[in-house]
DNA sequence: ACCCGGCTTACAGAAGACTTACAGCTGACG
DNA sequence: CGTCAGCTGTAAGTCTTCTGTAAGCCGGGT
């Protein structure tokens, strides 16, 4: 689940992306509008929080130029109460989110994961695959009826291959799921990664298994569902 | 799919490379501006990365010459941030993309992606010919409705020849497609190439083959289809 | 019948993926 | 505050698959 946090106060972009990393979340922090246009171009989030009193540009305009390519996006806005209501009142009130500054950790975790649930978005629904479960809200997995010991990576790992069931996904995609941009893993870490996962789902009799498609990616199977 | 990659900067050109290739794509490597305009003048890329900081010609009269003799060549320029402005602002904005280094390679490969899968580019397509499909974007094939094991080669061939349907490739054409300048192989490479995938699409039962024409080329059936 | 171009096969080097072992880090618990 | 267990990435070694080369074969055209 990766996120992208936009703010410019460099202490609270630190606390606060510390906090969401604590929670599970990937985050990628960026400082300025150009920089989060940028990086939302180039890749795919599951939700993007945007302070809204950036130096270089119009807050809104970062949300308009991001809008414009992936449209399915879903926003959290930051902003001060008082610049609360001529703001908020540009957005389409109906895809978005906002919360006003300052605001707690908790409160921004529990907007996240309110939008995430939201029809369409990544969190509330209860993945299968063969005899496999994967339940996103509360990010338990059962293999054939008993639950599984998965380590965070893995779940995260076997999370992604289950929302694309049956679809091919590269290594690039795999490690831009998996991993910020500013961990950068060797390429070796995701054959590591698989092979672990692999491992357990063999373990427990898993259903379905993740298939090598050599010098493509990987896929997991699509047809015991 | 083939890169053109305009660097003067031996170091990164090494690196990001590097990683271009082992994303599957072929580079052609080169490092001031009159090599670019004579390469790209000489085959057909896919797409071509600019490094506007050349040593000597100016990078935007580097893609003006190119784009004069290959109008639909894709572009992507490199430009340090404090540059981009001015710069940026005299291309067509909507032919072209841009990245500001430093970049790290995966953001490089998104833009290059996006680039290619813009309408009439060369990715995002469903390729079929008879009862095979190539999708470009994952890069997979089937044949007859059951996913078809082809290995690098085999694909980008396959690729190739379904691009191109119906219409005669040279031994030349072929070569300039698969292999890189810096990698020349033996005539006989292509022969070897071409057999290996006619078996697996015989063995498969494709409904489509490929012919040659001795002295000339080969070519791919297009009646079935 | 001969020759040239393409086809086929076998093989070896290279590239890619899989495994295993190890070490740093984190987080829980005393 | 220290210790311990488990997680995760790195590195190195092994195994598999791919791919170009070379060498011989086949077949059509002259």
């Amino acid at each position: 689940m990766r996120l992208l946090y936009v703010e410019d106060n460099e202490r609270l972009a630190q606390n606060t992306s510390a906090s969401l990393q604590a929670n599970g979340f990937i985050v990628d922090c960026v400082h300025c509008g150009e920089d989060a246009v940028h990086s939302a171009r180039s890749y795919d989030y599951d939700a993007i929080i945007l302070d809204l009193g950036l130096p270089d540009m119009e807050g809104l305009s970062v949300l308009r130029s991001i809008k414009a390519a992936k449209p399915e996006v879903p926003f959290i806005i930051c902003t001060a109460r008082d610049a609360l209501e001529d703001r908020i009142k540009g957005l389409d009130a109906g895809s978005d989110d906002y919360i006003v500054k300052p605001f707690d950790a908790a409160e921004l975790l529990a907007r996240i994961r309110a939008v995430l649930r939201r029809p369409g978005g990544a969190l509330g629904v209860t993945l299968m695959a063969g005899n496999i479960t994967f339940d996103t809200s509360c990010r338990s997995v059962e293999i054939g009826g008993t639950p599984a010991h998965l380590s965070r990576r893995e779940r995260d790992l076997l999370e992604l291959f289950m929302r694309r069931k049956g679809r091919i996904l590269s290594r690039d995609t795999i490690e831009n799921a998996l991993y910020g941009f500013d961990e950068p893993p060797t390429p070796n870490a995701i054959e590591v990664a698989t092979h672990r996962l692999r491992r357990k789902l063999a373990d427990m009799g898993a259903s379905v298994a993740i298939h090598t498609l050599r010098g493509i990616g990987y896929f997991l199977d699509d047809d015991g569902a």
